[in-house]
DNA sequence: CTGATTGCAAATGCTTTGCATACAA
DNA sequence: TTGTATGCAAAGCATTTGCAATCAG
């Protein structure tokens, strides 16, 4: 079975018509096994220079948001210029390049957290992130 | 002393000038010993209700900045909806409610992180956040 | 057909910028 | 006096919204 039914499979089975834009955006998103971080206009550019498609903007921010309500993306909040997502949904950290905007994936069991503090009082956690910031040695 | 002189000689110690925008600024955030959390838009809102003071928001946004690169202030980047920054400049992590947007501190030697993976090649570690997320109980 | 989706342009919200005016030293 | 800082309005940017046109089922 092709990559493309598999999306239209995936499409579907989340209730999401499987829309020649919403295709041509998993095809960009979750073509390769590898997983990867992006902002908005990544993709944009991307099914622009790679794909040579335009995609209304609203749409695509459309389609981001509906892919992350459904578990296929995941938000992360790093930075406060730029909003990444992920198309690693699992639980993991990162490291991040400050100047270069850089995301790295960190593997959930390669961090043990210790301790953990009891949440303020009527609430329960949800869940947790490590962002350990990084920079280059030489500069 | 009084806080007052206090905030005149904190600023002039960082070169900058102790203008009346950036005391009553200093007013807010540094007259108690207790720490907290705030956006542009809070903080200016305090300054109008609470001080009856009219401040450019300009110049709010620029005083921020000023503090912020002397480093009497640090910028969380938790949520991509809002940005804040915490009058708490030591290292340490935070809970946060996404619902109500609410931040808790938790003290750096309150969590402890075991198997810190070494970062990518050429680069070292700068600082580590941790952000705990939470949810009321009931809802 | 019929409701879901798209695309455009306008609107929003937050932040920054340019520049004339006011202020601190 | 001289360079800083302020305040305003305009500009920028990312994101959202409204709505008519289009598409999928």
């Amino acid at each position: 079975m092709s990559n493309f039914d598999n999306f239209i499979k995936k499409l579907r089975n989340s209730g999401l018509r499987p829309t020649k834009q919403r295709l041509k955006i998993c095809e960009v998103l979750f073509k390769s096994e590898k997983t990867f971080h992006f902002t908005v206009s990544d993709l944009t550019k991307i099914i622009e220079e790679k794909l040579n498609e335009k995609i209304s903007l609203a749409t695509v921010y459309n389609t981001v948001h509906a892919f992350k309500k459904k578990g296929y993306l995941k938000e992360i909040s790093i930075s406060s210029e730029k909003s990444y997502f992920d198309t690693n949904t699992s639980s993991h950290h990162h490291f991040y390049d400050i100047k270069d905007n850089e995301l790295t994936d960190i593997d959930s069991d390669q961090i043990e957290i210790k301790n953990i503090p009891s949440p303020p009082k009527g609430k329960s956690i949800k869940d947790i992130g490590v962002v350990i910031n990084v920079e280059n040695d030489s500069q």
